[in-house]
DNA sequence: AAGGCGGGGCT
DNA sequence: AGCCCAGCCTT
């Protein structure tokens, strides 16, 4: 006996333990598979049940959908959520109405050109209702494949979507493919969850790669975050016996209110600010890097130890302090600032 | 508080 | 082609 094949495990798991009583799995057509994965693709199966059967009951046919107000449509869709997809769903139901005679197209190419119709909901439309040879791709699939092979790389990506795709789409079997797609959802959904995946119970957990190497909820990755724009500023520490100049960020903006130390453009400009401030410069040390995470960019400090003479006469300013390592005074810092202080006491 | 979801629309 | 968005839900 040979051993049995993906969608042969997956088709026998089928049988005990897939979905075959949700509303949209009765009498079975294409309308109620169309209405009911466009509701899917943005909201759980639980919640879906009661939009689909008022839906259902209120536009039982292509024609009624078609021909009703948009205010209905969208009444109907209340509280789903991406409003856009009940009007596509509504011009979907006009095109097939009036270009082809009220029947679904049964062809991947044709259903894909229905507004509101991508590849996914394509191939689910021909496999769960016309049993037709087509794969799906829904993040449930996703997340079974990719823990499945172990694939690396972000999903969204387009070179792992190909990869997902063929692979998708090679695992296919050529009969029952209807089964086998819910089943495949249905196993996304219950058994390899996102979190807390249920291995024991799979049918497919022999040969599964993630759980192989224990590391399934390694997968799928996540999508990178995006760099962050980087910036860089240089900050001297004017430093004389226990204080260092500090001054008042305006009150909006980044650490409005707070104090900074100076923040130079180059390093060459920290002569230049040492004279403005009349402070005559004994000694420079660099200090090391550092870097300070924002929510929207990064920043790389270049912090430099400068040892100085404050001129004579040197003039009071509100926005200016000397603060004291010593006995501080209780104002704001900016983070990265008091980071930088604790350094050179 | 962040990230996932399938497709569309914009660059 | 790659990026961002929608609106609600889960984690």
């Amino acid at each position: 006996m040979t051993e049995k094949s993906f969608a042969q495990k997956v088709l026998a798991w089928y049988e005990q333990h897939g979905r075959k009583h949700l509303p949209w799995q009765q009498d079975i057509t294409p309308y109620k598979v169309w209405v009911s994965e466009i509701m899917l693709q943005q909201t759980q199966v639980s919640t879906v049940i009661n939009y689909f059967s008022r839906f259902m009951e209120a536009l039982p046919t292509i024609k009624s959908l078609a021909e009703a107000p948009q205010d209905e449509v969208l009444h109907l869709w209340t509280g789903l959520g991406y409003y856009t997809r009940a009007r596509n769903l509504q011009k979907t139901a006009q095109i097939i109405q009036h270009e082809y005679q009220g029947n679904f197209p049964n062809t991947l190419e044709a259903l894909i050109k229905l507004p509101g119709v991508g590849r996914s909901t394509a191939g689910a439309i021909l496999s769960l209702s016309m049993n037709q040879r087509a794969a799906i791709l829904d993040g449930n699939v996703k997340r079974v494949l990719c823990r499945y092979f172990a694939i690396e790389g972000y999903p969204g990506d387009a070179k792992v979507s190909n990869k997902l795709w063929q692979l998708a789409e090679d695992l296919t079997p050529y009969e029952r493919v209807n089964h086998y797609t819910q089943a495949m959802m249905d196993i996304g959904a219950t058994v390899c969850t996102r979190s807390k995946p249920v291995c024991l119970i799979c049918p497919v957990q022999t040969d599964c790669q993630a759980r192989k190497y224990a590391s399934i909820t390694d997968y799928p990755h996540p999508k990178p975050k995006k760099e962050l724009p980087k910036k860089q500023t240089v900050m001297p520490l004017f430093k004389c016996q226990n204080s260092v100049l500090l001054y008042q960020r305006p009150n909006i903006g980044l650490w409005a209110g707070l104090w900074s130390l100076p923040e130079l453009g180059s390093y060459d400009e920290i002569e230049k600010y040492a004279q403005q401030q009349g402070l005559q410069m004994i000694k420079l040390k660099p200090l090391e890097k550092l870097i300070h995470t924002f929510s929207h960019f990064q920043l790389t400090i270049e912090p430099y130890l400068i040892e100085v003479i404050p001129a004579i006469n040197e003039i009071a300013e509100s926005k200016k302090i000397w603060y004291n390592l010593i006995e501080p005074q209780r104002l704001g810092l900016a983070a990265p600032v008091k980071k930088l202080l604790t350094k050179v006491i």
